[in-house]
DNA sequence: ATGAAAGCGCTAACAA
DNA sequence: TTGTTAGCGCTTTCAT
């Protein structure tokens, strides 16, 4: 590998201009510089990242720590904050938390040894040590607010109201909502955004949980769902393919005898029958937000502290306006 | 930041005491390395990765690189080698080449400066290029063999052709297999062992595409099945999804009118409607496996150059016996 | 078993 | 505008 000192012998400067010329070109004669270049260039020379960290204090790394990456619900965050990193020549160290406390803060510890900062995708676990880790190291979260702290959030608790306003304005007055995960920030804004929007319309509202937001947990929250209910909202989406399959397996038909929407929106959602009305969360978005913020910080700027992403309602076959069941038929 | 030499200090030694007494405990007496530890304990000393990477030119990195994570397909991979990261003490760092080349190329170029080896995950791409890389770091490819690069593979060829038996025991002799990107490496292992089967059983085999991995090229090709097959392979579980759609459109019925299965087994496969038959493939092993001979390659050693890891078919709702077609169920 | 000292490759004062 | 010099924190000879 050839050293910035090479380059600096075969331009015929210092290693100090040379190191100037391929950093910081304003400092530098034009003709001097071009020469530097040409070396650095006919030696492929590549400037070894752990001296640089050594003496500049920085890795250029950034740490993400997701719970998970087999809910393809987390995709395009990565995906969005890897562009980001890309383009301002940063490096992306992901870490799986695999939604465990313990573990999660273990990653963090030993990301924060080796990135500049942290991006923290953290649905559970306590405020106080993320209030505490944010004190050593720059820290940015995502959907999640704790205090004052940099966070990027998608609204999905208003998002989740407008597909409750769908379903309001198709008829249904007796809603059921499956919650997520206990403990779960995001599921904690929803349950409640929901609420203030039922108490409003004076329609009634269920919630069933928390459940895990898994497949099996939903085939297993249709049989427990209030048989009034003629619409349902379900925290993810893997909850409502569960609860799709569930309804089925216990006689209810989508849409005709119930409506069925989800938060979040995966693209096999729209492969089944019938497709589910779900809400669209741009989280490549979110995670390209959340890196640039990040970046502010490092820079020492300090802008907005909690950034809101809207979602998106997508309606699809799965609400219908509910058919007049028994005693209302009757009248 | 507590360095080494705070703890040389706190604990009454020179720096290159405490380093032994923490890096090669078996160089120091008992008494010192016990009051070394002590004092780092007590200092939180964590060593400075950037320094100890210059001095000894290993990093404690490893890069990873897929083609995207937005197929769920490829997340156990990643978790599973990180999980052998971090039992070695290694970090991961990934990146996403979106199934490009260019991009695929300079991610592998970046990351070699900061990693002391490279997974790549590659399916389409030149050999050559990989032939030229692995000369300059240690690099472990997975799912595809170029000449005698260390590789681990997973055996879908294998476990397709045992899908296809699964169909052959059912009655079906009128097969298509609906083709992957072109240009894949496992695509045309698939194809060649399929073709290879289907022909020493005499049965007939139509090979549709190649065809990009979507739900949607799924769609399309139900369209243009051929009418006399009564069962189809599909390259991924994507374009089997879309199959199911698309022959549900066309009104052939699945398994009743046309037999489908996958090569590999998305959680959703279950959850349609049928179920679909798939082949169930250990992408968190074949991870760890990677990491485990990359790590093996970095410490000199060099065993076997491929490993094989087989998958396995599960058999579900959506294949079946073929129904007495025209002709047949005249006689 | 321990210490002194050199050096990994780079950047950043400070001088010139 | 350029060069000299001094580290950054660690590991590793080479002595002792």
């Amino acid at each position: 590998m050839a050293t910035l000192m090479d380059v600096a012998r075969a331009a015929g400067v210092s290693k100090a201009t040379a190191s100037r010329a391929l950093q910081r070109p304003e400092l530098v004669a034009e003709s001097t510089r071009l020469r530097v270049r040409e070396a650095a260039e006919r030696l492929g020379f590549h400037p070894n990242a752990a001296a640089r960290a050594l003496t500049t204090g920085r890795t250029g790394m950034v740490g993400l720590i997701v719970p998970t990456l087999s809910n393809p619900f987390f995709a395009p965050l990565v995906t969005g904050a890897q562009r980001e990193a890309e383009e301002s020549g940063h490096h992306l160290l992901i870490a799986v938390s695999e939604y465990d406390d313990a573990r999660e803060a273990a990653l963090a510890d030993r990301l924060a040894e080796q990135a500049d900062g942290l991006i923290m995708v953290t649905p559970v676990g306590t405020d106080s040590a993320l209030r505490e880790r944010s004190q050593r190291l720059p820290l940015v979260l995502v959907d999640r607010q704790v205090g004052r702290l940099p966070a990027v959030v998608a609204d999905t608790a208003t998002g989740l109201t407008q597909l409750l306003d769908h379903l309001l304005d198709l008829g249904h007055h007796d809603i059921a909502y499956i919650s997520g995960p206990a403990g779960s920030w995001a599921d904690q804004q929803r349950r409640a955004a929901l609420a203030e929007r039922a108490a409003q319309a004076a329609a009634r509202l269920h919630v069933l949980g928390p459940l895990p937001p898994t497949f099996d947990a939903g085939i297993a929250a249709a049989r427990d769902l209030p048989r009034t209910a003629t619409a349902v909202l379900a925290y993810n989406s893997y909850l409502a393919l569960g609860l799709l399959h569930g309804l089925l397996a216990v006689n209810r038909r989508v849409p005709e005898d119930i409506s069925l929407a989800a938060a979040d929106d995966l693209s096999s959602l729209r492969a089944t029958t019938p497709p589910v009305t779900a809400l669209d969360v741009p989280l490549d978005e979110v995670g390209a937000l959340a890196f640039t913020r990040l970046i502010d910080l490092l820079a020492g700027r300090r802008l907005t502290v909690t950034s809101h992403l809207p979602s998106r309602p997508v309606i699809r076959a799965s609400t219908a306006a509910p058919v007049m069941s028994g005693v209302t038929a009757v009248r």
